[in-house]
DNA sequence: GTATAATTTGCATAATATTGCAAGTTGTTT
DNA sequence: AAACAACTTGCAATATTATGCAAATTATAC
């Protein structure tokens, strides 16, 4: 086997299964693990994936654990993601939120919708890399390692400048009394704002997230304009929002 | 056999199997691997398929997305990267602009370096998502989808309220008396802010971006204050930078 | 057809690249 | 802190490639 052969085949199973083990590759390509090591730094020079002890995982502009996440919930995340994208007009200003479930909204606008995103996600602007017709402002602050998006004061300056059409906003927890919660006080702050400056919030929910709530208040419910779950709109645990005056889609 | 025919059975050969060896080759077309590796080469030319050691393989079995990333390539700037990251002392706030060369500086910041780091650069930040002592600030704006970084008012705006230690430029073009020169007009005028306020400008430079000049200027040349290059700072094309007080490592 | 030039091919040899191994170093775990 | 795994570096054995050259083949002109 030739060293051109070995190193796509250790990019397909990379691509396949996000991460190789040198011991695996080892046996399975039938070369000692230092010729392994000694692919992966090449193709880790070439930026095709990035070596880490004991083998290689995929380079993925997005984080890891933030992609952990969001395979978590895939199927559930479509349905909301599907219903999200069809409240979205031409032309609009649109605000995302640094959750998985806005992640997800932005991933599936369609090509030909030509907007505005306003987002502090990386994940977000990163999906929107290849969309030929979204214009991106990205928000400047400090860099949250773990959501990958910015935080702080500075975000919260610059939101109060912005005038969003719509956000969509990935809820934590939500409770028809306590509104809408989350459990980390910075994010929950950049949250706030979000929501005081839009014309129409959107909160991106699934059902167990309803009727629970955390230690930071992020906004009454009031102050939602727009529910989007992945079951039916007529869910009997939904009823509560629908008749305060709250569409659940 | 003429070799047009060998040349067309090399070209059917690697469209079935994905790869050629040459001693395979060969034995089946019945003439000496020299001639097989010429032919290959030839094809290679042609850009018909990608002549590799040992054979060939198909042209382009990576995927595009990965592709797409090839400019993320370090390998070549590597030693211009280590000449800088010695620059970086404990507690700097360092100032990375959005070209590959500071990209390259950032990804090789040793790990135990406590320092702040200022771009606005998605790649940058990317890279430094698993440096444990780096604090990353992020500079808003408009998202530049080609250099995805970004630019615009709102950057030049937050970069006049910073005042960095140290500002890594990379260098599209440098002349001594042209001073440091720019293709896009966006990106040389957040250049020139990154230079205005930082304590210590230092230039990333090829030899070969040398003496020649673009549209746009960014500083005068009195601004740069370390010069690092690829090369030996010996290197007679250097010495006039040497002379007017420039430091060249 | 014959002579001449150009191309192609194979071989010898020198230069490079690849690979596995060993010894020493660094990082991780308990 | 010890024990272990992973990594780095240098080296030697092997394999591959580049190069110059000569023989063989093909094309072209006369």
């Amino acid at each position: 086997m030739i060293k051109a052969e070995r190193q796509q085949r250790i990019i397909s199973h990379i691509t396949k299964d996000q991460k190789v083990l040198l011991g695996d590759l080892s046996v399975l390509l039938n070369v000692s693990e230092d010729t392994v090591r000694r692919d992966i730094k090449e193709l880790s020079d070439q930026g095709l994936l990035k070596a880490v002890r004991g083998g290689a995982i995929l380079n993925s502009p997005i984080p890891r654990h933030f992609r952990d996440r969001e395979h978590y919930d895939v199927s559930h995340k479509k349905i909301i993601a599907e219903k999200a994208t069809s409240l979205i007009k031409d032309g609009q200003v649109v605000l995302f939120d640094s959750g998985t479930s806005a992640l997800a909204v932005a991933s599936h606008i369609p090509r030909d919708r030509r907007i505005t995103v306003i987002t502090n996600s990386f994940p977000v602007a990163t999906v929107l890399e290849d969309h030929p017709n979204a214009e991106v402002l990205f928000i400047g602050g400090r860099l949250n390692k773990t959501a990958f998006s910015t935080s702080g004061h500075e975000v919260i300056q610059t939101l109060s400048t912005i005038r969003p059409d719509l956000c969509f906003l990935g809820i934590c927890s939500i409770d028809i009394n306590l509104g809408v919660t989350g459990q980390d006080y910075e994010d929950a702050q950049v949250k706030r704002k979000m929501v005081e400056n839009a014309k129409q919030v959107i909160a991106l929910s699934t059902l167990e997230k309803m009727g629970r709530a955390e230690h930071y208040q992020i906004c009454s419910i009031d102050a939602i304009d727009i529910i989007i779950t992945d079951e039916d709109p007529q869910h009997e645990e939904l009823a509560a929002f629908t008749e305060i005056g709250i569409k659940v889609i």
